[in-house]
DNA sequence: ATGGTTGTGTTACAA
């Protein structure tokens, strides 16, 4: 089984790419971020008629995460835990084939310091404690997605540079490391431990054709999945196309 | 070059 995700950047501008991409990469499962629209504008037909299943947790103009899957969605959860008062569309669960498959999209945080970057630390410790629930259960988990942390500097085209960035804070990093030091496994480095493999490159300043990128992508796999890792990694197809998101698909496939 | 681009949706804000 296949797991992919990607920030799409737009579902409405992206269709024709995800639609491609579904077509030719065939995973079994997507996780897509940043749709930026409601639940009643996702193009669930289009997608559907591809032979996939579509679960949304759409937001107005930002945000937006949604799950698509060959195989039944059971047990839909959408919004993170631990704060009724969040109203931003950023996480969505579902059962696929026996995999707890959950989809985030994590704060960016910047500027530091500010509320928004509290907002990031705080929806952080909400993910560990969803984590720890989860590993409760002893079952196969994946929790992919956008995470706007790059794990160390080996994951930054210019760690000088972004040392003031919210994705290379140590508090951000810190949290990120506590996700691994539960046991669970950041699949892409595992296999890939010697390169960049970034997952995002800015629009500007001809970040693509430099490489300026980062590892921003993660597919953090419980025990349980990681007993089922076959492979793991980033599809830069998708970046190098006409009019791209600013994110490429990261995926790793699992045992049936 | 105190810069650059994209998307939503209005001419600001988020990334």
């Amino acid at each position: 089984m296949r797991i992919a995700t990607w920030n799409v950047n737009s579902i409405k501008v992206r269709l024709p790419h995800v639609t491609e991409y579904l077509k030719t990469a065939a995973p079994d499962v997507v996780c897509l971020q940043e749709i930026k629209c409601i639940d009643e504008n996702f193009p669930a037909l289009e997608i559907e008629d591809l032979g996939y299943n579509v679960a949304v947790h759409g937001q107005k103009t930002y945000n937006g995460v949604a799950l698509l899957s060959k195989l039944p969605l059971d047990d839909v959860s959408t919004g993170l835990p631990g704060d009724d008062g969040d109203e931003q569309a950023r996480y969505i669960e579902a059962t696929v084939g026996g995999v707890r498959v959950c989809g985030l999209y994590l704060p960016n945080g910047n500027p530091v310091p500010g509320e928004k970057f509290d907002y990031k630390l705080g929806w952080m410790d909400r993910l560990i404690a969803r984590a720890k629930e989860l590993l409760a259960e002893e079952q196969p988990f994946v929790m992919a997605g956008d995470y706007n942390v790059c794990p160390t500097d080996g994951d930054v085209w210019d760690p000088k540079g972004f040392a003031g960035d919210a994705l290379c804070q140590p508090e951000s990093r810190n949290r990120f490391r506590q996700l691994i030091n539960l046991g669970l496994t950041d699949a892409v480095h595992l296999h890939n431990p010697q390169d960049h493999f970034y997952t995002y490159w800015d629009y500007t300043a001809g970040a693509w054709q430099k490489d300026h990128g980062l590892r921003i992508d993660h597919l953090l796999l419980s025990p349980q999945a990681v007993d089922r890792l076959e492979a793991a990694g980033v599809d830069r197809g998708p970046r190098g196309e006409e009019k791209p998101s600013d994110h490429t698909p990261a995926w790793v496939e699992l045992s049936e």
